[in-house]
DNA sequence: TAGATTGTTAATCGATTAACAATC
DNA sequence: TAGATTGTTAATCGATTAACAATC
């Protein structure tokens, strides 16, 4: 089973690697990625070998295979329909964005309490009351649900997606969601990535680095 | 020096501790936060060692205390300001959220290089133009720097920051930048933490939990 | 062939977890 | 006192890194 750590690199790799592709090139060593990515070229080599894909010595690993294997091990290969719950800023952003798409992602439906929202086109969808969430992820087989709504209602959204049969829940709230343990939960929370680089900053600020504080 | 994976869990204790305090309570034992946080109590432990705060036996922590050791562990003491670049929808959607006080951040100015966007207002602050990022971030000492831009232009982007003297790049675009290794880097990556989310499902439905596959 | 590259096995490193004494 | 809780030291676990043989 592939590790979480290489999980979270994959999308790097993909990035470059349909790049290269893009460039007419056929073949990249683990040297040139790791060099482009700043990691190791035994760390890329021990990500490749969790693809599957056997590189070539001195010729290093064919782009096109490791596309579709990084691809194939994502789940990636089939899209996947999602709903969306908070038609704010960032709902109504995370919904019109085209970068989904090449990880296999559609937003399909956009659902909002506010009932002043409800009909609003938003990307390829409109608005629909949270009254008709049920049905629809019924209607339309839907497993994957993304949360915007703010931290208040995070966790009652969450618990009416679990009883609609949601399997997989990306919240976007700042509020660590309780949820069953057959219920799949991925956070992308601000704070978080916020605090890593408040943490780094510190670290560089404090390690002696003066000249670096004073911009005069 | 406290490690990343502590700092991570940072905000997450804080939220609860700061609704802990709005509920008039006044000490709480790691034993409870690990019960809400879905942690064990000895991490939670090990994490509040890290602030400096001595717990009671029997009793637990001051969560008052706890509040300030880590708000002033991850600096967030003192508000800093902020300038984003790419005045697109996420751009907006994060110039215009108002959580980002509760970690001392501050979008001040907003910046694009397409001109019919300049003026604009968003948020509590107005796009200006590319041209004035370098004077505009002397003039007020800025720091830090978030990118929203699309991944095309996201180097260039990054490339005029360091320029213009930034120390630090919040980065939203789904693209790995080079900088130099006095500048400090932090990613959130929509396709990263998505790659987490559809990992986690394809184990779920791999692990044999076929009931959790058909919905009929 | 020589040299660059892969793949595997072992060593290192760091975080989590366990065990247990200390405390109120 | 008894019992819940803290804090520390050791053990475990997993990922990264190193070493090196195999390959074209």
């Amino acid at each position: 089973m592939i590790s979480i750590p290489t999980i979270k690199r994959f999308p790097s790799y993909l990035r470059l690697l349909r790049q290269y592709k893009e460039d007419g090139q056929q073949w990249v060593s683990a040297t040139k990625l790791a060099g482009e990515l700043g990691l190791t070229p035994i760390q890329v080599r021990k990500d490749m070998a969790g693809t599957g894909v056997e590189g070539r010595p001195k010729v290093g690993f064919e782009i096109e295979s490791l596309i579709s294997a990084i691809i194939q091990n994502l789940g990636w290969d089939n899209a996947t329909d999602a709903v969306l719950i908070g038609a704010g800023h960032l709902g109504v952003a995370l919904s019109r964005y085209e970068g989904f798409a090449s990880y296999g992602l559609q937003i399909v439906a956009v659902f909002d309490k506010d009932s002043s929202k409800f009909g609003r086109p938003i990307g390829k969808t409109v608005v629909y009351p949270m009254d008709e969430l049920k049905q629809y992820v019924a209607d339309h087989a839907i497993n994957i649900a993304v949360i915007t709504v703010p931290a208040e209602s995070a966790q009652d959204v969450a618990d009416a997606l679990v009883d609609a049969g949601i399997k997989a829940i990306w919240n976007f709230a700042p509020k660590d969601l309780r949820l069953p343990p057959n219920v799949v939960l991925q956070r992308t929370d601000l704070a978080t990535s916020f605090a890593v680089l408040s943490a780094k900053c510190r670290r560089l600020f404090d390690c002696g680095c003066s000249e670096l504080v004073s911009t005069h």
